[in-house]
DNA sequence: TGAAATGTTGGGGCG
DNA sequence: ACGCCCCAACATTTC
């Protein structure tokens, strides 16, 4: 009789069928299964999903329902705060377990051992599984105990750690449908998507959300795996992977994705090992967020807490429709706003920008790129913005401040970047592309750009800015030495 | 996973 | 041939 009570899963950021332990979990216990998901939308507060995210969201669980019932299984959808909501369908299903991934944001952390408590009472076992990182953030410390603030040692200790990983598995071949379904809500009751107006054009065209979709952009990046160290510095070029928000959904399993990288190409080789690094900072991120979970609202240095800001809405907005009158700056914000996505460069130079040239807080960043990104994550988006700042954990120094215009002659040489996403300003020659309040008046009236007009002027003078952004980081040391 | 300022060196033009 | 200067190229230091 008790052969009938199914195995609850819950889906987190884990919407994939393969190597996905929950599952597998789940799948082990030879009873019927039962996958769920659950979309509250009051326990997160202000990191509530953004926009891009939304999107992203809806259409991975309308891939990852297709991959179930092609297994003969429902998804069931709710919303409503996770704990109870959860608890209402293990209830209503009559589940004996519950599987779900290992929880990493804080309010997933704060929730979940509520739902353990309130499980038990109901004679319900849940068990959780690590399923989207590499590393036990909990257990990896240095010699003497404490937690990694440096990433190099991290790296270091995580690379020794993971040459015993385990091999991923694939999903089960066979799972039993529950023999009484709850009702599960309709995907479009989730209210997932935009709508007056449907901005998404732009992320349609370029993602395809769901494993299949992740699955294929692997495909596409092994053969660029050799390359990437060369290529990845220039946003202009196929140079990187783009499975961030694939992997931030757990689309990919990131334990198959250690597998097939370190297995594609010699091991040990560098292009292999700066790629794999890479994949280290997420966890990083991670493992920061898990021993400073109030990582995404203060400056992990508290020194930077006195940090002189200057708030300015008009600026911030500036920046983020791309209407700085840096031709990098803009591109790059115009390109987030339409693809949802932006090369990492980008995003350091973006940043830089931002909390340096204009002096906003990083918080403020931080939001924004919340909101705009499909690969959102609530650590990485944190960790870096904090890196930029210089307030986070191995922080770049804050006098390490990018200029804008050398780092577009640098990466974006023939300008093609700038050129694909700012088209008022693809006429004008390349000396002048990247820094058009430089062009004389002849070469502007060629390319058709007016400046104030057609482009803005730039709303900061680089050097003033920068200079502006070293005596503010002098003023925070003098504050410092006086404390 | 900076940039700018400052220092050093060496080739070549020129008297 | 020689010293002088200029300055690009590179290295080092500083923010």
């Amino acid at each position: 009789m008790t052969d009938h009570r199914p195995a609850l899963v819950l889906f987190t950021a884990d919407l994939r069928l393969d190597d996905q332990p929950a599952l597998l979990a789940a799948a082990r216990e030879g009873a019927p299964v039962l996958p769920v998901f659950v979309l509250d939308e009051t326990s997160p507060g202000r990191w509530r999903l953004g926009g891009a995210a939304r999107w992203w969201l809806h259409h991975s669980l309308a891939a990852l329902g297709t991959a179930l019932t092609a297994l003969g299984l429902p998804l069931v959808l709710r919303r409503g705060p996770l704990p109870e909501t959860v608890l209402e369908l293990a209830r209503e299903s009559g589940a004996r377990t519950l599987h779900v991934g290992r929880a990493v944001e804080p309010w997933l952390r704060e929730a979940l051992p509520r739902l353990v408590r309130t499980a038990l009472r109901h004679d319900i076992a849940v068990h959780v599984h690590e399923t989207r990182f590499l590393i036990d953030h909990a257990a990896l410390r240095t010699g003497d105990g404490s937690v990694y603030s440096v990433f190099t040692p991290f790296a270091r200790a995580a690379f020794a750690a993971l040459a015993t990983l385990p091999p991923p598995r694939p999903a089960p071949p066979f799972l039993r449908p529950p023999p009484l379904v709850p009702a599960s809500l309709p995907l479009d009751a989730l209210d997932l998507l935009p709508r007056t107006p449907d901005w998404a054009g732009g992320l349609r065209a370029c993602w395809r959300p769901g494993e299949e979709g992740a699955k294929a952009r692997l495909t596409a990046f092994l053969p660029i795996l050799p390359h990437y160290h060369r290529l990845r510095d220039f946003p202009a070029e196929e140079g990187t992977s783009r499975l961030s928000p694939h992997l931030h959904w757990g689309e990919i399993s990131i334990r198959r994705l250690w597998h097939e990288v370190s297995t594609a190409t010699a091991a040990a080789s560098p292009e292999a090992h700066k790629f794999l690094s890479e994949l280290l900072w997420r966890e990083f991120a991670a493992y920061l967020l898990w021993h400073h979970p109030t990582l995404p609202e203060e400056p992990w240095r508290g020194l930077f807490a006195r940090f002189p800001w200057h708030r300015d809405p008009a600026l911030l907005r500036a920046w983020a429709r791309g209407r700085t009158g840096i031709p990098l700056i803009d591109a790059s914000m115009r390109a987030l706003w339409q693809d949802g996505w932006l090369h990492n460069r980008l995003r350091m130079i973006t940043a830089s920008f931002l909390v340096k040239h204009l002096l906003i807080p990083w918080q403020e960043g931080e939001a924004w790129f919340w909101d705009t990104l499909v690969d959102a994550d609530l650590a990485s988006n944190a960790a870096s913005w904090q890196w930029v700042a210089g307030s986070g954990a191995d922080a770049a120094p804050y006098f390490r401040i990018f200029n804008p215009l050398l780092q577009a002659r640098k990466f974006d040489p023939e300008g093609r970047f700038v050129r694909r996403y700012l088209p008022e300003l693809a006429k004008l020659p390349l000396p002048y592309l990247h820094a058009p309040w430089e062009a004389p008046p002849l070469v502007l009236a060629e390319a058709g750009v007016r400046l104030g007009a057609s482009y803005p002027h730039p709303v900061v003078d680089l050097a003033a800015g920068r200079a502006r952004a070293l005596a503010a980081y002098a003023a925070l040391r003098r504050e410092e030495e006086d404390a």
